[in-house]
DNA sequence: GTATATGCAAACTGTTTGCAGGTGA
DNA sequence: TCACCTGCAAACAGTTTGCATATAC
C-alpha cells in the first residue's frame, strides 16, 4: 500500500469520526509511518524531541498517547504487547500479520509468520466454541548471537 | 502430585536459598493452592482480606507481591499475561502447560494444549537460530454464550 | 463561532522499595 | 543471636484525565 494512499485513509478516518487533522496528528501520523521499527510511547516522544521544530509544531506527551490510542483504534497501528508493561506499537503498512520472536537476553525482536498455526489456531478455537477475534503468539528464548556471547 | 508433597518442596526451595518459612509465607502459599483459578495480586490480597485471621497470621499488600514474587521464582506459580495490565497467576500442580483462549467479552479463560503447536513453534525457532525458553499463545475471541446473548 | 484539541500538571493503577521494628532458626 | 522478614508509606513507571487555553473547520 503506498503511503499516500494510507494518508488519505487516515484523514478519511478523521472526517468520519469528526476529528480534526490538526498539525500534532499529522506530525505523529507522518513519524510512526515512517519507521518500520517497533516503537513505545516514550520512544516516540524522544523521536518527536529530537527534531528542532517550532513551537506551534510541538507535540506534548498527552497528545502523543491520546494519538497513539487513536491510530491504534482506527487500526493504523497495531498493539504489540512484549511483555514489558510498555505497550508497544507498530504500522500496519506493508506488515502482513505476523508473530514475534523475541530475545530474552538483548530484546531483539524477530518476526515471523507460519500459516501452518494459523490454521490450527482457527481449528482449535472452533472446537471450544470460540470465534477467533484476533491472537498474540510470542515464542521467548535466545537468538543465536547472544547463545554465542554468553559462552 | 499431591498437595503434601509440593508443600514439602516448598519447604526445601526455601530452605535451600536460607529463606525463612514466615506465617505469612505458610498462608499466601495455602491459599494459591487452595483454587484453582487464575488470580491477580490484588484480588488474592481480598482473598485474604475475607478470612478473619489473628494479627500474626496478617498479610499486607507488598509481602503479598513480594511473596508471589517468590513462588514465580521457585516455579510454583506461573506468571500469565492476559493484556489486561495486571499480572495474573496460577499454580502449577496438576496443570501441564497449556495456553489459553480469553473471551473479550466475558474474560473468561479456557486452557488448551495442541502438541502440533508445540511442535510448530519448537520448528521455527531453531529455523531462526533461537533457543526456546518459554512461549505464550492466546487466542482472544467471543466465547460461545457471548456470542448467544450478543444476539 | 464553537466544538474539538492541546499542554500542563495532577491523578491513577499496578507494583516496588527503604527503613525501622519484629521474628524464625 | 542475628540475618532475614514484615508492614508501612513513600516512590515508581506507564498511562490517563481535568481544566483552561488554543485552534481547525
Amino acid at each position: 500500500m503506498k503511503h499516500e494512499t494510507i494518508r488519505r485513509s487516515f484523514e478519511d478516518f478523521l472526517k468520519t469520526k469528526g476529528l480534526r487533522l490538526t498539525r500534532q496528528r499529522s506530525r505523529i501520523f507522518e513519524k510512526a509511518f515512517a519507521t518500520h521499527d517497533h516503537f513505545t510511547a516514550e520512544t516516540f516522544l524522544g523521536w518527536l524531541g529530537e527534531e528542532d521544530v517550532p513551537k506551534p509544531e510541538r507535540v506534548s506527551r498527552a497528545t502523543v498517547y491520546r494519538t497513539l490510542g487513536l491510530l491504534t483504534d482506527g487500526g493504523f497501528l497495531e498493539l504489540l504487547d512484549v511483555g514489558s508493561g510498555e505497550a508497544h506499537y507498530e504500522h500496519v503498512i506493508g506488515h502482513k500479520h505476523h508473530d514475534h520472536l523475541i530475545c530474552s537476553s538483548c530484546s531483539r525482536i524477530v518476526e515471523f509468520m507460519d500459516q501452518r498455526i494459523e490454521d490450527l489456531q482457527e481449528e482449535i478455537a472452533r472446537s471450544h466454541g470460540f470465534e477467533l477475534t484476533h491472537h498474540d503468539l510470542r515464542l521467548m528464548g535466545i537468538c543465536k548471537s547472544c547463545r554465542r556471547k554468553a559462552k
